[in-house]
RNA sequence: GGGCGGAUAGCUCAGUUGGUCAGAGCGCUGCCCUUACAAGGCAGAGGUCACAGGUUCGACCCCUGUUCCGCCUACCA
């Protein structure tokens, strides 16, 4: 074996055997209670960042650790069509090859998707194995197979029959670069400066009076159809009634009182309404019943001269902004106000701009046909299964976000104007819409009129109802992609079909995903797991934390601070990479990842391995069984232990504490089981024949044999490359038994006699350390202690403790006089019963050196003791505290006491040793 | 505007129902190439637990306020 591990090879093989050999699948009929978890499906355009490896590792963790302790477990694996990205990534393509997708028409430009997911469509699949992810291929799935395809059209048309979708004119958010409307929480909100423009709109009947109105976008009052004032402000409630020009147009407009829209506090007090372009504007005019004139830009987001025309504004005006883009046509109407005396002010405003999460173009209110889910039905229960637990949701923190987000739950508008995804399975018969049918000029594709009656059904209809002929058009549009993810955990399953898979795995048992899709997908899971199964489902939701930088920026390809998993698994290994992370996943606090952290893990790997290199090494020698009792006791020790660890590691895996699980089983590794139990070990070992060395050998093996089970679900790879190197019962540490806690192993004696050694060890060690004596200088070692208890098992540990702190002689006793002729120094331990250690140094020590050493000690000792004084003296601490605290507390003062009091003849023994010499 | 979370060692973060919890990793200092490991060993230095009040016998922990910093959310035109 080399001193470094090497995991490249490593891996790669012993990934491919878990494959071959089938571990990774799952059975309806396998044994052991089901636990299953379906992934996150992650996009085809994507490529693994920090967060998939985050995500797929926690994932990982729970199946392994799952698997291994018996249950049926099945991670079900898939990928995401991701409509608009993925559509934007193949237009890119398009662009490249000197062409676009509306020249290639819509089936042309399906094949291409199709052939360019073929073709790069599996790279993220390809990362995820890297990761380890032990997941179960055979069941591989994707958004837009057949299966899952049929399910889509399924759950549409019965909620559509339930009348729980419905076809209708919104306002949507829509993304004039994407063309196509979006949900509002596709919309991302940044906060940026921008301009407040008050503009005069003057009176009809007093062109000299007029109402000053504020708004941050100018081109939109050329649709206003109303100014609203507040109906409680004493300003203007003789206005109300009266009608306005409106600057640039031939039209007037009323002025009314809306107490919702208008902010008494805010602004001019008078507000335009604009229901074609502003939500609230929308509603406002719902209330009040205005017109909703329709908007005066198309879908690219620019002013047009035919909906201008309509808008009755003045030709004059139409002939400067025709065509126009909007941040364009803002700055001319600037102009145009700004000439004709209307623009009266101009400020510096600060405001949320929306934006499309895909492209980052900001969005307009466009007003458009579109299908939506009436969602308050299906929020009900999906309210009723958090708050009554049926779903954990973990941390706990995210349940009143969910709530709140789901009382106040909005339609969800999930028409996309886009070519990839689900079209939606609703026709139009084309003889009667024939008059009212038109083709949108980009595309060619058909534009459905408002009042069309659509036939939602599985197939395309044969005949229409209505005049017999045969001939249907399908709605262009495709659902939204979270529409199918939504269906996800049955969908994959097998769904509609009543499947057996579904019956075992469904519900399943655990989701992990990060926060970011709480409301993108986790909330709609619920609500469609409901609705169509009647079961939530999943039992658990573990919300992770998002990963940063290390100025806990968020990574982003523009920001340029991403640290690529790939990179890092190549530089350091996957299970390096693994570790770190689950070590970091603390709940509820973002991972700020930096590449030291790694780095240190990937020693920790190393570590193992080397331990590992020890055992095998040691392992020469005959190994001998005994019954527990007759084993050395340093290995009824390590295996309590052991134990204590296992016992820990499974509880917090239990409470989806993954950090407190790593960190756990770090620690005993490297600072219990290598830095005391193998050095202990050693001088046992070193009597090669005797039965002793024979048992502790048996009990390395079992010992290590099952830390790598423990540690297997962290460290897939290592973990594997070891245990087939040691003496291990079955074919693969990975379908071995998860190491469960057996309390018999666990001896709290054992513990403290082993434990109080080790101190002696350290408390040697120090003073060599502050003395500057060389480690292998043997040294003649005194040790006191009151306690007769705590002699004996000195005693006991004798050869242990002169051999691991280098004592040519020790000598254990309760009552040891100081050897008169030399110099000694004692150490003593805080809440250990160890009194006093002298060691004697035979004219070695600095004087000066132990004397500030001790004077150092007796000043903490005498801030301990005031405290402990103070509370011990105050009657009130006495009669409160639990009995166990107040004797803790009595104890510590009486050791404090008698150390100060040693130290201080001590200290005064030196100052005549150093007198005399100097 | 509302909501949530954070402020603990030089850096990144843990800290279980208030009482041996002031901790880890990295970094730093000293001594060691001791046949598992220098990607290592042994020892050490380093913190008024953001600030101010309060509750309590006792507060990093609970309450109130303040100051910074993140994030989510929202109709301030």
């Amino acid at each position: 074996m080399e001193k470094f591990y090497d995991p490249k090879q490593v891996e790669r093989r012993w990934y491919q055997t878990w494959a071959e050999r089938g571990y990774f699948h799952a059975s309806v009929t396998g044994p052991g209670s089901p636990y299953a978890i379906v992934i996150p499906p992650p996009n085809i355009t994507g490529s693994l960042h920090m967060g998939h490896a985050l995500n797929n590792t926690l994932q990982d963790i729970l199946i392994r650790w799952r698997r291994m302790q018996g249950r049926n477990t099945l991670w079900l694996p898939g990928t995401d069509h991701a409509g608009i990205a993925t559509q934007n990534v193949v237009e890119k393509q398009l662009l490249a090859e000197g062409t676009t997708r509306d020249k290639l028409g819509r089936d042309r430009f399906i094949h291409k998707v199709w052939e360019w997911k073929a073709q790069s469509g599996g790279l993220i699949i390809e990362q995820l194995k890297r990761l380890g992810s032990s997941c179960d291929w055979e069941r591989l799935r994707f958004t837009m197979d057949e299966g899952l395809s049929k399910a889509v059209r399924e759950v549409f048309v019965r909620l559509y029959e339930d009348d729980l979708i419905y076809r209708g004119e919104r306002l949507i958010n829509w993304c004039p670069r994407c063309l196509t409307a979006l949900s509002d929480i596709e919309v991302e909100h940044e906060e940026t400066t921008g301009k407040m423009y008050y503009i005069r709109y003057p009176l009809a009947d007093d062109p000299n009076t007029a109402l000053i109105v504020a708004t941050t976008r100018p081109e939109t009052m050329l649709a206003d159809v109303a100014v609203a004032v507040h109906p409680e402000d004493s300003r203007f409630r003789h206005l109300t009634g009266k009608r306005i020009n409106l600057p640039l147009t031939s039209r007037q407009i009323p002025i009314i009182q809306d107490n919702i829209l208008v902010d008494l506090k805010f602004g001019t007090g008078a507000v335009k309404i604009t229901p074609a372009h502003d939500f609230n504007d929308e509603a406002a005019g719902k209330r009040h019943g205005l017109p909703l004139r329709t908007s005066i830009l198309d879908h690219h987001a620019h002013l047009l001269q035919n909906k201008l025309r309509a808008a009755r504004v003045e030709e004059s005006v139409i002939k400067e902004l025709d065509q126009l883009p909007v941040p364009k046509a803002r700055a001319k109407i600037e102009k145009i106000l700004q000439e004709r005396g209307f623009l009266v002010k101009l400020e510096d405003h600060k405001m949320a701009l929306g934006k499309c999460y895909r492209c980052k173009t900001v969005v307009e209110p466009y007003l458009s046909e579109q299908w939506f889910v009436r969602i308050k039905p299906l929020a009900e229960p999906a309210i009723k299964a958090v708050e009554e637990r049926s779903i954990r949701i973990i941390p706990e923190g995210w349940i009143n976000n969910y709530l709140g987000w789901m009382r106040d739950i909005k339609d969800w508008c999930i028409s996309r104007q886009i070519w990839w995804g689900h079209q939606i399975p609703a026709w139009y018969c084309y003889s009667c819409n024939k008059d009212s049918l038109l083709r949108r000029s980009t595309d060619g594709e058909w534009m459905i009129p408002s009042d069309a009656k659509p036939i939602v059904a599985r197939t395309k209809p044969t005949v229409c109802e209505d005049c017999g002929t045969h001939d249907f058009i399908r709605d262009p549009d495709v659902l939204d992609t979270w529409f199918s993810s939504a269906i996800w955990p049955f969908s994959t399953l097998g769904w509609p079909d009543q499947t057996p898979e579904l019956k075992t795995f469904y519900p399943t048992s655990t989701l992990v995903t990060g926060f970011d899709i709480l409301f993108f997908w986790v909330a709609r899971m619920i609500m469609m797991g409901l609705k169509f199964m009647g079961q939530v489902p999943f039992q658990d939701v573990y919300i992770h934390a998002l990963v940063r930088d290390a100025e806990g920026q968020k990574m982003s390809k523009s920001k340029g601070n991403v640290i690529d998993p790939l990179a890092v698994m190549d530089k350091y290994g996957t299970d390096a990479l693994r570790f770190t992370l689950a070590a970091m996943a603390s709940p509820g606090r973002d991972i700020k990842l930096s590449e030291e952290r790694i780095e240190g893990y990937r020693n920790f790997a190393n570590k193992l391995w080397n331990a590992a290199r020890f055992i095998l090494m040691n392992l020469e020698g005959p190994r001998a069984e005994a019954p527990w009792a007759d084993r050395p006791i340093t290995d009824r020790w390590i295996m309590s232990r052991l134990h204590r660890c296992i016992g820990e590691v499974n509880r917090s895996l239990e409470e989806y504490r993954f950090d407190e699980a790593a960190n756990t089983v770090y620690h005993f590794i490297w600072h219990e089981y290598c830095d005391w139990y193998l050095e202990l070990s050693k001088p046992v070992l070193a009597e090669k024949d005797s039965l002793k060395a024979a048992l502790t050998r048996t009990t390395l093996v079992e010992s290590f044999e099952a830390v790598l089970r423990l540690l297997h679900p962290f460290m897939p790879f290592i973990t594997e490359e070891i245990w087939q190197a040691i003496p291990h019962a079955g074919e693969s540490i990975m379908v071995a038994p998860y190491p469960p806690q057996e309390k018999t192993f666990i001896d709290e004696a054992i513990e403290q006699e082993i434990e109080g050694s080790l101190k002696v060890i350290a408390g040697i060690r120090e003073i060599r350390g502050a003395q500057a004596i060389a480690p292998s200088k043997e040294l003649s070692v005194t040790v006191a202690t009151p306690s007769s208890v705590f002699e004996q098992s000195l005693r006991n540990q004798q050869t242990l403790i002169a051999s691991l702190s280098t004592a040519g002689t020790l000598i254990i006793g309760t009552d040891i006089k100081h050897p008169a002729s030399a110099a000694t120094t004692s150490i003593v331990f805080p809440g250990g019963s160890i009194v006093e250690v002298g060691v004697d140094l035979a004219g070695l020590i600095d004087v000066g050196k132990e004397k500030a050493r001790i004077e150092k000690r007796l000043k903490e000792l005498t801030a301990q003791m005031e405290q402990d004084e103070k509370k011990l003296s105050n009657p009130d601490f006495v009669a409160k505290v639990p009995p166990d605290v107040l004797k803790k507390t009595k104890v510590r003062h009486e050791e404090c006491r008698a150390e100060h009091a040693k130290l201080t003849s001590e200290l005064q023994r030196l100052r005549t040793v150093a007198g005399g010499a100097g």
